[in-house]
DNA sequence: ATTCTGACA
DNA sequence: TGTCAGAA
């Protein structure tokens, strides 16, 4: 299993790929990303290269935006999703998780997850 | 040919 | 967010 996630986050598909995978323009890639919602790697030649990690991520960032929420919104989800990531494979409770995202849990409970599973960490 | 940055008639 | 220019 940790094979797999290796190369999801190999950074080697250019933009137009990405592009094509999200249906969103080159423009909108680089916003995002000017908005600290992907991190894409740079080769020699100053272009980037994305992983299928950030095309996962990109394509939440649209269903998200498209539901009405900003880019602080979606970056902090993003952070607290890495966080929790981490505080799980360190040994911190479900529980514990939970009770520690409540404020935000309480804002989601309201909306629907604009993708399927959105929220699957919450 | 493709992508990058900067700028805005 | 689109689009064009000039460079890589």
């Amino acid at each position: 299993m940790a094979e797999k996630q290796l190369r999801r986050s190999l950074s080697v598909l250019p933009m137009s790929t990405v592009m094509t995978l999200t249906g969103l323009t080159a423009r909108q890639i680089r916003y995002y990303e000017s908005q600290a919602l992907v991190h894409p790697v740079r080769n020699e030649g100053n272009r980037r290269r994305y992983s299928l990690q950030d095309v996962d991520r990109l394509l939440e960032v649209k269903d998200g935006l498209a539901s009405g929420m900003d880019f602080a919104t979606l970056r902090r989800l993003f952070n607290q999703s890495a966080q929790i990531r981490k505080q799980t494979t360190t040994s911190l409770s479900d529980q514990q998780a939970r009770q520690y995202l409540e404020p935000e849990m309480q804002q989601l409970a309201g909306m629907k997850p604009p993708v399927p599973g959105l929220w699957r960490h919450l």
